[in-house]
DNA sequence: CGAAAATTGTAGGGTAGCCCTATAGTTTCA
DNA sequence: TGAAACTATAGGGCTACCCTACAATTTTCG
């Protein structure tokens, strides 16, 4: 398919894909046609785009969604491999949600007594800076 | 204080820092000295601080943090308006807390059954692309 | 079949939120 | 007093795109 239809199945815009493909996200098929060349995507881009998209939903920069891309949706690593990777990730979104868990309770703590000072006295609370 | 300071108390780098101020995330008081202009911050600074180091955990914008911080941190608002804006922040919080835990889930999945085969049919599950 | 409309390509510029030089003025301290 | 430490501005680079503009190549329709 073209890269319209991707834009069309995926809701992605068209500079996007360009520049998945660009970083070795995705792959085409180049199909020539005069001086040009148009991109060729089969239905494993699909594939690759739905983990894409999970990675991104972890806040993974495209350079760490494109190193271990290959390890889930290839057949290079073992079905152990692969879990093991999944754990690991597993972990690494727990930790987001603890934090933002903590990021609600601090806000919390402000809704109950919105007063000044008392926001004051809290940000020393949350450790930023000492000294 | 100068940025020097600054940086030692919150472990940001002069660039961000100037970078915020740039973006009128912060204030300084201009110090004259020869041809040069020095930054000369005070304590509220610290203040600011903390919560555009909230925002950046709730993943706001600069911008958006900017549009917000005079609204919490200054004497402009009522305890009200502080406290309705408050519960707003943490709607959202909520709602980034629940996609993580579906992120998960997703995860979960994966890892109870990491053959390809289920990888692929579960990726149609996301609801990502249909058609 | 031929022309207009739709689609795709490349190139170039812009944005955010910084980091990392390089060069130079100012202050501090031994 | 002179070297070290700190500060300033200016410039370029990075990420993950978006948004023109213009040209080439379909596709579609009369």
């Amino acid at each position: 398919m073209l890269i319209g239809e991707l834009v069309k199945i995926t809701g992605l815009s068209k500079d996007g894909l360009r520049y998945y493909e660009e970083m070795g996200l995705i792959h085409s098929r180049p199909r020539k046609a005069g001086t040009r060349t148009y991109r060729d995507y089969d239905d494993t881009t699909l594939d690759r785009l739905g983990l894409i998209a999970l990675g991104k939903r972890m806040h993974f920069s495209l350079r760490d969604i494109a190193a271990t891309l290959d390890r889930i949706v290839g057949n290079k690593t073992t079905a152990e491999e692969r879990r093991a990777w999944l754990v690991a990730q597993i972990k690494e979104v727990d930790t987001k949600i603890a934090d933002l868990q903590d990021v609600k309770k601090q806000l919390l703590l402000f809704a109950e007594r919105p007063e000044k000072a008392v926001v004051d006295a809290h940000l020393k609370e949350i450790g930023m800076y000492y000294e």
